[in-house]
Formats: structure tokens, sequence, C-alpha cells
DNA sequence: ATCCTCAATAATGTCGACAATTCGGTGTTG
DNA sequence: CAACACCGAATTGTCGACATTATTGAGGAT
């Protein structure tokens, strides 16, 4: 029979939300009214509300007494720092990755960087840019230190927002590439000083073009999702 | 009559219960049984459930559906990934901290190592390791980095259970506490690199004498529940 | 004695009702 | 006309009741 396990609908409305808040489908600043989000995800208030206090812990919602929840808003400042924190962790990573990488791990990766390379020479940017959240997924599970992955994979969804403007910047996904190439041979040589030097200039690099899309947007004063 | 804010149990439940987790007052592997916490602490089991939601989320205990919660047991690889990471962020604090310290900053810094100093000619281990966490936090303070200073805080929470037992190393404090003057020295003299080098190498210390903490209790093979 | 079945119990998961609070608007007063 | 107290709708906070699920222990069959 179809285990749909009915138990833990508190599980399901959080990933729901979730899900929702990190796609863009909920707006940063949007209210989050509990009865709302309850029939729209057809679950109890009850499971609404265990996932709001989830996700307030986690960063993705703010949660202030008697006066509901919204979509938490990082800020341009928040944003950078949160860059700067997954710049060090993966940094860090990429250094265990390189001392403990397995033959499967290598492999996948290099098939990774091929299907990249495709991309970039059809200009398809957008193709690219989806294979690079695996790539590095790859590099944190070689690494073998789930905390920081834990970590790392929880940042990275807080500043989501801004990841995607950072696909725009003309010129960017050849250099990318050529970054992530970087960090796969140094992978490959089992080379841990080359892969932290490889990973922070990639990051560096984000960092760099992150802080554009924030300048970028100022002049814009448009940035909600289309 | 005094309304001190009745609303709210939840984040006060929340901090109780945390507070008695660190503290020790619940045992790692305890299990928490929503109805016991709740009267013990006279608050309702819907406030005993957020802050479990909440507290499961932080890493502090582990919520299991339908089978309840229990304290988190870090295990010993989980403690040194904690450290490791822990050593990173702070080593890259301290590097902010020595760009942008300010004149209080110091002065306070350099109280608190004064302080340590004494406790150390006092031979008053427990003293001098009571100082410990202000010092550090007073340098996140000056790196000016909020994300960064939650996120080591948390960490810091977590691990707690070991913290207790690196005081009891010999001759590990007044190495310490040579190891916190030369970060002093670092930030006063507002150098990046030898800030970071100096937290980093405080840091790697502090995991060393973990591992032999871990080391030590394996040959006292008592960790059940009392 | 060992394993299995199955009721009894304890604890969690969910829901609906109601109290408490916030917020926007409305009318009153100076 | 502005400031202000106040009412009402909307929403959150809390509680108790009940359904659901794990766990324990007794009894029976092999």
């Amino acid at each position: 029979m179809a285990r749909t396990t009915v138990a833990e609908a508190g599980q399901h409305a959080y990933r729901r939300l979730r899900e929702g808040i990190t796609s863009g489908q909920f707006h940063p600043n949007e209210r989050l009214v509990e009865a709302s989000v309850a029939n729209r995800l057809s679950v109890g208030r009850t499971a609404v509300r265990a996932a709001l206090v989830r996700l307030d812990q986690e960063g993705l919602v703010t949660l202030e007494p008697n006066r509901g929840a919204r979509v938490r808003l990082i800020s341009d400042r928040e944003a950078l720092e949160i860059e700067e924190v997954r710049a060090t962790l993966e940094a860090m990573l990429a250094r265990r990755a390189a001392e403990r990488a397995t033959p499967a791990d290598l492999r996948e990766l290099r098939r990774m960087v091929v299907e990249m390379r495709q991309r970039v020479e059809e200009e398809d940017a957008f193709g690219y840019s989806a294979l690079n959240a695996p790539f590095h997924q790859r590099i944190w599970a070689a690494a073998d230190h789930p905390t920081t992955s834990r970590l790392v994979g929880s940042l990275k969804s807080q500043s989501i927002r801004l990841q995607y403007q950072t696909i725009l910047r003309p010129g960017r996904t050849e250099r990318s590439l050529r970054e992530h190439e970087a960090i796969f041979e140094a992978l490959k040589a089992h080379d841990p000083d080359a892969a932290e030097a490889a990973m922070r200039e990639h990051l560096a690099e984000v960092l760099a073009t992150l802080r554009w899309a924030i300048e970028g947007q100022h002049g814009t004063p448009r940035w909600l999702p289309g």
C-alpha cells in the first residue's frame, strides 16, 4: 500500500515552506499568516507553527512575538558576511577533500567539469549555473566533514536571493569554469594547499561578483523576482 | 499587576531548557519527556514542544518522529569536527579584529589578559578558565561580524560537554596564557596575519588538548547515564 | 527456556476552541 | 484640524481533548 508516512506533517510543512522560500515563491519580507499557509499547504496550523519555529532558528524567517512571521530579508551586508563565512569554510573543506578524495569522487567531479565546459561552449549560462551546486556538494562529500557540510548548506540557502543575479555578469561563466577546473586539478593532485587556495580564489571572485550585483541593484531599484 | 509579559512562554521554556542542557543539568542521551519537562518548568506542553523543535534545529537535542526528544550526545568525532570549524572561523574573526579593533577593545582585552595572568599566578585554573569565554567574545565583538559570531556561539554551546575536561591538563593554563598574550599582541599591533596565525595556533592547541581528553576517557569506560 | 502474540500503558502528534494581542479605522474632543 | 481614546476584525498564543504510535510485560505455544 501507499505508505505515505502520514505522521510528521510538521516535517512535510517544513520542507514545503522551505522550498517555497528558497525558490522565491514567497518574497522577502512577505508576511506568512499561519492560517493562510496552512490551507495553502493543506496541513494544520500546528504543523505550520512548528515549521516556522524551525525556519526562524535556521534564519530563513523572522518570528516576532504576537506579530507573526515574515520571510527574512537578508541585508546586503549580511549577504556578504554569509558569503565570507562560506568562503572560509569551503576553503577548509577543499583542503580536506584534497587529502581524502577517492577515485570515485574524482571520476564524478571530472564528469561534472566536462559537462560544465560543454554548457559554456553552448553559451548556456543557466544550465552551467545549475551544475554549480552539485559540484560544490560533491567536494563537501569528499571532505567527509558532516558538521561543516550541514553548516555551509544552511548558509547557502539563506543567501539564495542574490545567487541568481551573479549569473548575469558578462564573462563570469568562462572565468568560473577556469576556477572550477583549477580546483579539480588540485584535488586530483591531492594537493591540499593548492585546493584551499583555488577554492579561496574562486569564492573571492564570487564575492566580488556579489558586490557587483549589489552595487548594480542600487541603480536599478527593482529587484523583485520576475 | 506586575505584568512580566506572560506571553511568550515559548521563549522562556527555550531559555530554561537550553540553560539546563548546556549547564549539564540534563545529561547527554537523557530523554526529555514533554509532560515532565513541562511541569518541571511550569509551562504548558505547547511551549516545551516549540522549545524542543528549536533545540533540535540548533543541534542540542535530537527529535525523532513519534519517539520523542533526547539530549543530543555529541560523538567524539563530532566534537572534534566542531572544534575544527570553530578554529577556522575564529581565525577569520581574529584577522578581522586585528584590522578594526578600537582603542576601547584593546583596553578591555588588556584588562582581561592582566586578570588572566593573575589567576595563573594564583594557580586558580578554574578562575582562569572562566575568563576564557569573555576574552574570545570580546574579539568577536571587535571583528564586527555578527553572522560569524552567532555561528561560533552556537557551535560552542554544542561542545560544552568536553570543555570542562580540558582544564585538567597539567601545564595547560600557563601555555594557554602565553597563547592569549600572543593573540593580544597581534591585535594591538593591528597585524592581521599574526592575529590569524596566533589564534589558529591557540585553537590547534585546544584541539590537541581535546584529543588528549578524549583518549583519556576511553580508559574510563563509564559514560552511561546514572 | 525462548520466542511470539497481544493487550495495557505511556508518550507523541494533531486538532479545534478560546484567550490575548496587534492593528487599522472611527468618532470624539480640545 | 490634530491628537487621542476606543472599538472591531484579524491574527497569534495557549490549553485541553483525543487519535496515533511506540514500548513494555504477561501469558501461551513450541
